[in-house]
DNA sequence: TATTCATTGTGATATTTATAACAATGTTAT
DNA sequence: ATAACATTGTTATAAATATCACAATGAATA
């Protein structure tokens, strides 16, 4: 019933509100949140739907208790944990990339098995040795997992990871991991990406 | 009529294509390419409808002829260029990442505005002064370009790339761009990615 | 040669996702 | 007060996407 799309965007908007209430406005209508989303008005109020938060007709959406319907949505009642599989170039610009803030989703640690990396610190975040994985995603637990590691590794990663228990894959690797039911995977497939936008590149002409 | 979905589906099936035949198999049947692809044999099946090649029921599709059919779809006649604009731990990473072969779709070109990397090589790439950057465009007729300048230079960043003829753009900023029509826009948008991938791992239970 | 069989290509159908449309609301202007 | 108006919430509709189902194919076997 939860449409997968619809939380995509939630997190979006989540974003631009509180950027939005960082300039001043108290308040905002669903037209003006749809310009600085790129989505239609409708769709907006669609997806406000299921949060259980009603605006007014005349004064639009209350950005504050906006704000805090759509954050009791989306996260847990704790704040929750991630961990980072695989510190090479990609996965330290993603250390630093979410490094900063984010209270209630931070990467919490991460793992590689270069002697070099285990046990430094690396923008922020502890790495540890693969083999500690499981017994840190357990006494953190942890139930989301990002993996940066080479192609070749990342299924064997993966299974490890959900044997850990982990629940949850952003994927970079660019293979598709086979995972049992009730894990869910996001790929970020670069490589697929930049084709399609080199391919719409010339079509859209 | 051409399906978005479709085309990036049909660049993962090259690229396992192109895995599996250093395997040493000839042919391949829909439901092997899709148990490596992660999805349905009948997905499959469908997405080659447009390839205008056709496998046999008995031996199923002939890699070779199939590569060449997606390869002739999907990519330009003459090779194609794109350009990364921001050098940061992020662009570096996907400099890094796209380094490798592609001989078809190649990052050309770099840009950034530290002096410190302006006519620099940075993992096999060229960056060049932004000020440069619709020159190096033109003059190397580049129709695609990669955003990983900070979320508030993006826009601005965009405006310029499609003024100097970019028509595709893959955005790692977490900023939804404005463009005219015309201009095709991914977002990569990591932040949303792990949330949602956050609020999945807690569902799927 | 006839039969069996797994597979293909594609029309029909289902599901997901997005848009359109509009009554209900409540503020503002008259 | 009342009318005019822009906006909301939601139902109805459309478009995009995925799955199902099966006749047609042609190699392998008998």
């Amino acid at each position: 019933m939860v449409r997968e799309k619809t939380i995509g965007r939630l997190s979006l908007y989540r974003r631009l509100l509180t950027e939005l209430q960082g300039e001043g406005p108290k308040s905002v209508y669903s037209h003006q949140l749809a310009a600085r989303a790129g989505v239609s008005a409708a769709q907006i109020r669609r997806d406000f739907m299921i949060l259980g938060y009603s605006g007014s007709p005349a004064q639009g959406y209350e950005v504050a208790k906006l704000l805090d319907s759509i954050t009791h949505f989306l996260d847990a009642p704790e704040s929750q944990g991630a961990i980072l599989v695989g510190v090479g170039n990609l996965g330290r610009a993603l250390l630093a990339y979410f490094g900063t803030g984010r209270a209630r989703l931070r990467i919490e640690a991460a793992c590689d098995n270069d002697p070099k990396k285990i046990q430094r610190v690396i923008h922020g975040c502890h790495c540890y040795a693969m083999v500690e994985m499981p017994e840190v995603i357990r006494r953190q637990s942890i139930r989301t997992a990002i993996i940066t590691v080479p192609a070749p590794e990342a299924q064997a990663v993966a299974n490890d990871l959900i044997e850990a228990g982990i629940r949850g894959i952003l994927n970079f690797a660019p293979v598709r991991l086979h995972v049992p039911e009730g894990v869910f995977v996001e790929n970020m497939d670069m490589a697929v990406a930049l084709e399609k936008v080199a391919f719409f590149a010339r079509q859209h002409v």
